[in-house]
DNA sequence: TTAATTTTGTTGCAAATACAACGATATTAA
DNA sequence: TTAATATCGTTGTATTTGCAACAAAATTAA
């Protein structure tokens, strides 16, 4: 069975290292942009769901979210139905911030698919979306407690 | 153009996040299974290689590596012919470790490659390792402290 | 050979990360 | 309706992470 875990953690990790250091510009910490263009395409979307949309534990999401509005990027919002949940928002500075991210993204995108074809760039997005929805059942799974028999 | 950086964060991170919870089990904190194979399947790697291959910040590795010969896992050795770097090996416990890690990491991609064909697992490998070799010049470019343009 | 540069490694910070544990509201079941 | 459970969010604490800055050996250039 070939291994594809260490490729795509290579990947992860090399990518995630370059944006941290290309947003320090716009005075994002560490992680920051991951959330904020989340909320910026998702507006009103709550902190459970972003956790569980980017991958993370509920209380990194808690503070790194806490932080974003402390810097005035974003801004929670109480809901009218329901008191428990808070509904996240960017601010005019989050706004204007996301076409820089979008576009740092874009150009590592680019750079990470040079060679690929327009239907080998279609195929490996396809094949990632398949191992995403694969690997998204098991995390849940274990993040609730739950012990994976292997 | 796809967007596949972001299913590739998702995956990595929740691999990450699983393999962490499970290793809890023998001991090893955060991150540090990542080094210790590696280790184990390239006896007298040096640091900074390692911390290439892991695609991961020198210091970090340096702490991580500390911390896996504190508890035993690893030994540093003296080069013969080189007094400044360190050769890395694991030790009987780390060797006793590795099959666990192995089988789990295993596991974990079998998990992730669910519904895949055997030519679809060749695929995305393939393609993953080209992502993987054209990330890593901008990652050892932006790392160096220089400036890409976008 | 001597000087400049690169390689390899560590420590001081400041910050993110995540498990535990808790509270409070919402939802579901009895 | 009331009780049990699930959802959503935060804080305490311990740990990892990584940029600066430094040191020392090795390599390359002058």
């Amino acid at each position: 069975m070939k291994d594809i875990l260490r490729e795509i953690g290579m990947i992860a990790r090399a990518l995630d290292s370059i944006s941290n250091i290309e947003f320090k510009e716009y005075h994002l910490t560490k992680g920051q942009y991951l959330y904020l263009v989340r909320i910026c395409e998702n507006p009103g979307i709550i902190q459970e769901k972003l956790a569980e949309m980017i991958k993370v534990d509920r209380t990194t999401a808690s503070r790194a979210i806490g932080k974003l509005e402390i810097n005035g990027f974003i801004e929670k919002r109480d809901d009218q139905h329901n008191q428990k949940i808070k509904k996240l928002y960017p601010t005019e500075k989050g706004e204007n911030i996301y076409p820089f991210i979008k576009k740092e993204n874009d150009y590592s995108n680019m750079k990470a698919l040079v060679g690929f074809s327009e239907s080998e760039t279609e195929i490996i997005s396809t094949l990632l979306q398949r191992v995403r929805k694969n690997i998204e059942i098991d995390w849940e799974y274990v993040k609730k407690g739950n012990k994976r028999n292997y």
